[in-house]
DNA sequence: AATGAATGAGCCTTCATTCAT
DNA sequence: CATGAATGAAGGCTCATTCAT
């Protein structure tokens, strides 16, 4: 997916220069994943074109093609990056030493967060549902984005095994509570929930209760 | 949203002639949905194009707009026949005379398997979610087709008030089972759910089981 | 290969109004081959794109895509009225109750100065042997235009065996006729002639000549 | 057509180094073209990029600009390398010694096979003739390609000559003798033969043995 | 001499929509 | 009501070429 862009010296060391170059690349890189993101949010992935992209970031379309294969692999990229904050976001709201029950809150809150408070990313997440067919991200990628998708989810799983339950309970547990948060976001973010005069909010706490309900007595 | 076709006639009776014509055309708007719901159906929401519908119609193009303003009024009148068969399906679902708790698994799982078994329903659904902007729908027909989702979900929430849960208490856990029944079918149909082994069919029996566990004991 | 625009009322026969229509079409088609055969004459082949015809037809580009499915389509459409010419212009040269030796001499002058006097039709045959392959152009369409090249020199071979040749013998030197007339064309047209200071209508005649000279005595 | 490649010294004497530069240099040029015959084999003129050509190389684009002027220059000098190799093809055919006749057929023959087994030297060669306009080509450049190729054709004319023609037939002879061996190329190389169910190798035959049975008898 | 990035023009094709007939 | 033609904008992508480094 990534552009391999190899110099024709196979030397494993690199020179300053060449260290520069790279650094230097990567950051417009970065640049163009920024105007991307920008667009998609803005325009929706269906609209926002390639030239749009290029636009933005102040280039002209051809030149992306300097920096990805393809307008998916913007795409792919883009998602990857999404999933890495998410689990940066995720792993950041553990603490060592805390009981359990309060990780899995802490995980499943901080999971649910990340996407409420940048509704951006969930669009992002979402294009894989558009045209039932998820094209053009090739299986081995898309692959690699649901294991990053799991990872992220991995320590809500692991409370639950360590306040007790069976790996297989654990897992069932937090399907359903991926489930819920996905529902619950959806609806918010479509402003469905609206019509119900609910919050999203107090019913991922209502579900999250109830899971810690279903859960042996801890200290 | 509708097309006014007025009749050259000014008077609000109509002669048998107009009336058979407005019945003809109401049929022929029908087949037109029907061509574009296959369409939909087989090619994608982005990859059906109007010449598409058209030509499974058996008309060119342009003739459709005699019948819709637009190609997304087709998506909205699709949504809105969608909704009304989704309501037909609930309410089949029920029987008099069952106790509350059967009718609330009835219509839950009726809802549910609506969209389990129509996928290209739940995309219909979620056009509207596209790129963040419902675009297309005006705040009428959008209200309008809230609506009809509210009803569909009607039977749920009822049948807990029968069960002897406050009102309140009602709406929220009917809100937390839309919310759980979106986010399943979201799972199911982009094949998120099998990366955590799970069914979502078993998922949602659980989560009714909480929602009857939480209920007085009936009969 | 051709657009097929069918009617949707499937009677056989047509209202003046449709016949006028159709008429009109066909001279726009025709108007548009016009404009491509300019623009593959003045610009080559590779050079004329789809935009370049658009314009010299007076049209936008898109709207060529109500005459031809593709811009190989345009080209075939442009090859096969090619060789209809050629057929005619070989038919028109030839006279009843003229002795075979005169209607050889005939028919291979006609076809020869057919592309000598109009070398555009000439590049439109060698598209063909541009790219190694003949992209595009559908095995049935092709054998079509290999049947129409066939009917061109036909009358030479026909005039072969009227004058004693075995059928197997007239097909071998027509073959050879036309080897003939091929090289000298390109070697006309390419200025490479000159290089020799021959003129092809010279040795055309003289390789006739030869054919004839093999000939078993006439009249 | 050929990059001019200044020294930094005037003088024209080189050092050592400058010298064993330049030969490096032709080396690496001749890389390139060896790349780009293998592109053009391969994918086709029009298929053949000069990306496509830069990475067989080994190199960047932009790095052919240091050898070539541009693309048309490239399928120049490979044209040129092509006629090189075609003259040698002939003058290997040829051995001392041997009667003109035989001289006569096996130079024919070699340069008729140098194009039979190598299809992709006949696209290069047609490449001038594309769109009538030879394109790119300086008329100089053009000229020592015309020379070249009048070159592989000398043996045959000089033998006619030794077989007792005046100069001028021979000249005659020998250019229907290319337009024949031409033609049949090009109806070979773009199955047009098949259809006539004839073989190339018969027809050319054929031809020499008319050639020669109009010579005075040898021998 | 070579790179990697960038340009700008161009490619063919598709689309929703309009409109005279 | 329906057609067939046409529009105009856009779509993603490729290309030969240039140029600072």
């Amino acid at each position: 997916m990534e552009k391999s862009t190899p110099s024709r010296t196979e030397r494993v060391g690199r020179t300053r220069r060449e260290r520069g170059a790279k650094a230097v690349s990567e950051v417009r890189r970065g640049l163009i994943l920024e105007a991307a993101r920008e667009a998609f949010a803005e325009l929706g992935l269906a609209g926002a074109s390639l030239r749009e992209i290029a636009r933005r970031a102040g280039y002209t379309p051809g030149a992306l093609y300097s920096y990805f294969d393809s307008k998916e692999a913007i795409y792919g990229a883009l998602l990857g990056e999404s999933l890495e904050r998410l689990n940066r976001c995720v792993a950041e709201a553990l603490t060592d030493g805390t009981p359990p029950l309060e990780t899995l809150r802490a995980a499943a809150t901080a999971f649910y967060g990340f996407y409420r408070d940048q509704p951006q990313e969930l669009d992002l997440g979402f294009y894989l549902f558009n045209g039932v067919r998820p094209t053009g991200l090739t299986p081995a990628w898309n692959d690699r984005l649901n294991r990053r998708l799991r990872d992220a989810l991995a320590p809500i799983e692991q409370a639950l095994i360590a306040a007790g339950r069976s790996p297989a309970d654990a897992t069932r547990a937090t399907t359903a509570l991926f489930a819920q948060i996905v529902g619950l976001l959806i609806l918010r973010h479509s402003g469905r929930i609206r019509m119900f005069g609910q919050h999203a909010d107090a019913l991922l706490a209502d579900h999250l209760d109830s899971v810690v309900a279903g859960l042996p007595i801890q200290r």
